[in-house]
DNA sequence: AAATACGCTTGACTTTTATCAAGACCTACC
DNA sequence: GGTAGGTCTTGATAAAAGTCAAGCGTATTT
């Protein structure tokens, strides 16, 4: 079975790439075996690529003035991750992505999508289409984090997401949230 | 002076049109005045168009189980607003927007950009272009929300668009950065 | 111009959440 | 198999933010 198997799934829930189209796409992905703890973006350093999960988790996340973590995003299997940031712009990166369990990514260069996406118009709609759906999950994120509780939006993360909950370690989880691991501690505590 | 100067330019930022596929543009576009106060999205009905400010001020905003009213998005000249997870999947809005004062907006419905993006590759590619640069900005809330302090946000936000701060009545602001009016009156008179 | 509605402020109090500190548990590794 | 590191929990306390209520000033309306 093909590493690029899931990737070209998701592709095709949007666009139908031609063989020749699915053959440019797949000479830039670059598969990359990543151990535990190990990161695959730092500060400082422009994130070069766009990050697909074939097997794995990941997170990215920053340290603040305090020494304090804050996780931006947790990444499964199925899901892109970078800082997108430094991504988008070719700029330092200000986040760390470092992977939760050893995992197998499909990395692909900042340069390459660009090309490809200026020649191959399914593709260009793929990735329109597949940010538009991604910006329409973070509008939510950002509804849950300015108008819920820290304990509603345990809850609501547990329920939306219950296999990543019980998959991450708990700070990580709580520093998703924008919560304290003690707190996120007596919020399960209580029932 | 056209009203579409704002939007081309826009556009133009990102990529270059030929003379026809501006006409093929903007012949989608259907200008559209507004009153302050009105709604250009009510739950219950689908967002049908992507709104593109050329004058004025938006609010989006959604109405908790409690009456609460929460802010999602601020929107002014040369903004894109909808209720974009209603516009993406095309199903009933559950948010509200809301001219904050006299318009003029551009509509563009969504199945006009589909069938657009699908006939014009460059208008893909502007689309992908921009949505990917505000997923980059929408990343940088979510880092505000998450890891910094009431006040922190404030002051970031007025930092950041002192235009609109000064223009968008406080407790709009206040309910966009997830404060309450009250705690966020008293941020402002502690200097 | 008076009446009204709205937005903002301020005070007193409550609730939520963070912080600091200690200890328990578990797992990995020498 | 003992030690070390990392994770989670619990308690005591502090800080941050929300709530409720009253009042003030300024627009807006009629």
């Amino acid at each position: 079975m093909s590493i690029y198997k899931g990737i070209l799934e998701n592709v095709a829930k949007y666009v139908q790439l031609t063989d020749d189209e699915i053959a440019q796409f797949t000479a830039i992905l670059k598969p990359t075996r990543i151990k535990k703890r190990q990161f695959v973006v730092q500060p400082g350093f422009v994130s070069e690529y766009r990050n697909y999960i074939v097997e794995g988790a990941v997170r990215v996340f920053y340290v603040d003035a305090l020494g304090k973590e804050h996780t931006i995003i947790i990444a499964i299997e199925d899901w892109f991750f970078t800082d997108f940031f430094s991504y988008i712009h070719q700029t330092p990166a200000e986040y760390y992505a470092e992977a939760l369990e050893d995992s197998l990514i499909l990395q692909m260069k900042y340069d390459d999508v660009e090309e490809l996406c200026g020649k191959v118009h399914s593709l260009c709609q793929y990735f329109r289409l597949y940010t538009e759906r991604s910006m329409s999950f973070s509008y939510k994120r950002t509804v849950s984090n300015i108008g819920k509780s820290s304990e509603e939006r345990y809850w609501e993360f547990v329920d939306k997401y219950p296999q990543i909950a019980s998959r991450v370690p708990q700070y990580v989880l709580a520093s998703y949230l924008g919560i304290s691991p003690e707190s996120l501690s007596r919020i399960r505590s209580r029932s």
